[in-house]
DNA sequence: GTAAAAATGTAGCAGATAGTACAATCTACT
DNA sequence: AGTAGATTGTACTATCTGCTACATTTTTAC
């Protein structure tokens, strides 16, 4: 009734099952989808291979199970700052929190969910369509957060809150390939500015 | 004293290194570099093992090859509308030129120097620098081109060429990700107009 | 408590993978 | 023509890959 196979788990069974996902998240996020072999998981995880093909029928499925949760991190560490967007300094602070993010590991191998996009998207339908939804929800809340700004005044009425929120959707991609190439965090802000003025230019005259 | 490792190539070896590089290119453009194997490469370039490992030392050194290859080939196709890059009217036609380029395999697998970059700039030093410096020309042409439309007067003096070329590589790179995932081609218009609107909104005044 | 079901361990297999060895053929150059 | 070196064909190997079979232990449900 919960799940669309509900078969029986145990909560020792989710447990580990969920050992595996987040082994092979992280993996798959620094060594790439093809490159990350299941022994290699089994063996970050700490499990053995009749765990792995207990709860995953194979490969593929655990890939799809990486895809799931790591759409859900993503958008689990924006949700914050994507509530916060309500004024034009809402979406100063989520840049910021961006800009910072970059630095580290993030920037070496960009978005969890950019990457997973980049290598699986022309490949694997199912992986596409739920990348697809990830980034849709995104920019979701891109768009609800300008709409926002409309109703309160700020942002002026004939701009156009999908159109921008498919332009910050892709500074923030294009943002995160170009830093992971040439490791110039200055990338990143250089384009999540540029979309910023893009919403700026929007703003009703006065303040 | 052509090449670095000036080792005999006759016209024939020649040919035959180029059919490897061309199919192995095709390949890990449409599959992804760690998905494609040696032999696949040997099957579609119809050669042999032996004349793989003749060429290249070892599948390491034939990636870098096809990252040579397709830097020059992308910035090949561009350079006839980098090169008009000197009015806004210039900007414009490279835009349609992308989002016409779009439609097709360019759409399901993106940019031949972005997946790349998305796939090995995290993993391997070399392929990553070269990479950068493909990235590098590119947004050259760009500033090259903001600059001439500055001393031309189109555009006002107080512009920033270099962090709007930056912001163009990463509106093209990101729609690049978001075409592939969305399957819908307006992502890239819409991605490149927002990065066009803030060119125009530094134009000189009157026209 | 006990039986069913879930969770885990051990062993192995068929095919793919990158890479090698070596012999045979072709090409360039004198 | 002849030789060195470039090119190519054939056969092979050691390791890794995803995956299975089956036995054992642990947990759940009555």
């Amino acid at each position: 009734m919960s799940e669309k196979k509900p078969r029986r788990l145990t909560a020792k069974g989710e447990a580990t099952r969920l050992r595996i996902v987040a082994a092979a998240a992280d993996l798959m996020y620094t060594q790439g989808v093809e490159a990350t072999s299941v022994d290699d998981v089994i063996e970050a995880s700490g499990t053995g291979k009749s765990q792995v093909y207990h709860y995953f029928s194979d490969k593929t499925e655990l890939v799809e199970a990486v895809v799931r949760a790591q759409i859900e991190r993503v958008l689990g560490e924006q949700a914050p700052f994507l509530d916060d967007l309500r004024t034009m300094r809402g979406f100063e602070r989520w840049r910021d929190a961006i800009v910072v993010g970059v630095r580290g590991w993030r920037g070496a191998h960009g978005c969890p969910m950019g990457s997973l996009a980049g290598e699986i998207a022309g490949r694997c339908e199912t992986a596409r369509e739920n990348l697809q939804r990830g980034f849709s929800v995104w920019q979701h809340w891109f768009r609800l957060g300008l709409e926002r700004m409309q109703d309160s005044g700020e942002l002026r009425p004939d701009a156009d809150p999908e159109e921008l929120a498919v332009g910050l959707m892709a500074a923030v991609q294009g943002g995160y390939l170009l830093v992971k190439t040439t490791r110039d965090e200055r990338s990143m802000a250089i384009a999540l500015d540029m979309a910023l003025d893009s919403i700026r230019v929007a703003l009703s005259a006065a303040e």
